[in-house]
DNA sequence: GCCACTGTTAGCAT
DNA sequence: CATGCTAACAGTGG
């Protein structure tokens, strides 16, 4: 669920509903969460503004008017949920961050103070703070490799020349590449008619700069479709995304290829699932 | 009921 | 060092 397009989509409702906010209290429901002191981690948010939210890789970052940042990875089936104060909680809601009344500024329909509430079915996901001055410290930022929808298309080429292994691991890894995860991998993969077990030193400089472009391509159609909902994402406002119904691979298995009618396989790479065409994506 | 599977990744083994 | 499994968790489907 949350890859690159999931998260950048949060990131950019968050932008548009709560900078400028001013949090009233942090809750925590459930602590495991907050990989941090729960009573150091509310002293640090509450009674602070909301200046800037941003996303690294498939994190989500929070900038508040004291200097400090919330880091935020969803992991699994972590979901942000914007909701008025008074509605009921939903199961598996796990912290909650109250805002002043008079600074909210959601649609009219919203009146009353508003909450943002952290919800994870799986609670692989994990929140903590720390001091924007010491970003560059901050060793779960620090090891993440550059940006999928930064790089250039030569600094890409020159990530993978030197690598071994199987082409769909490396994309996967954090530290290599940040933000891909297996939907976007798998469909990138297609796009580039790159079989997903394909030797890393098997590959041209030409099929790389082609798997560049397609990574491009497929991140910027899924951010516009506000992301892929399979089953538990949904962006700040509780809606879903649309991505899913223009995947070409992921989840098609047995299906006919869109490209060449021929049945979409299903292997495990890395104990991923990863679907593709055995006729589009040959292996060199 | 049991087992396999699911969008992530830290941590350990190889 | 690089790469590969497993576990953390909850739910669903066969």
């Amino acid at each position: 669920m949350p890859e690159l397009p999931e998260v950048e989509t949060v990131v950019r409702g968050l932008r548009k509903s709560v900078i400028g906010n001013k949090i009233k209290d942090v809750k925590i429901i459930f602590p495991g969460i907050v990989k941090q002191n729960s009573k150091n981690f509310k002293k640090v948010v509450s009674k602070n503004k909301i200046i800037e939210i941003r996303r690294r890789g498939k994190f989500i970052l929070i900038d508040l008017s004291n200097g400090k940042t919330i880091l935020a990875h969803l992991g699994m089936t972590g979901n942000f949920i914007l909701v008025r104060a008074s509605s009921p909680l939903n199961k598996h809601d796990h912290l909650i961050v109250r805002f002043y009344e008079n600074h909210s500024k959601g649609s009219p329909a919203f009146g009353g103070a508003k909450e943002l509430r952290y919800n994870d079915q799986r609670k692989f996901g994990r929140i903590k703070s720390f001091s924007t001055s010491k970003e560059e410290n901050i060793f779960d930022l620090k090891k993440l490799g550059p940006e999928s929808l930064n790089i250039s298309s030569s600094d890409f080429v020159d990530l993978f020349k030197k690598r071994k292994g199987r082409i769909k691991s490396a994309l996967l890894n954090q530290q290599i590449i940040a933000g891909l995860g297996n939907i976007y991998v798998d469909e990138s993969l297609f796009e580039a008619k790159i079989h997903p077990s394909q030797k890393i030193d098997q590959l041209t400089p030409q099929q790389l700069k082609k798997l560049h472009q397609a990574i491009q391509k497929i991140l910027k159609k899924a951010i516009k479709a506000g992301g892929s909902s399979i089953e538990n994402y949904y962006n700040i406002d509780g809606e879903i995304g649309s991505f899913q119904l223009q995947h070409k691979v992921y989840g098609r298995e047995g299906l006919a290829c869109k490209r060449c009618g021929t049945k979409i396989k299903r292997i495990k790479i890395s104990q991923r699932s990863s679907y593709f065409c055995p006729r589009c994506q040959k292996r060199t």
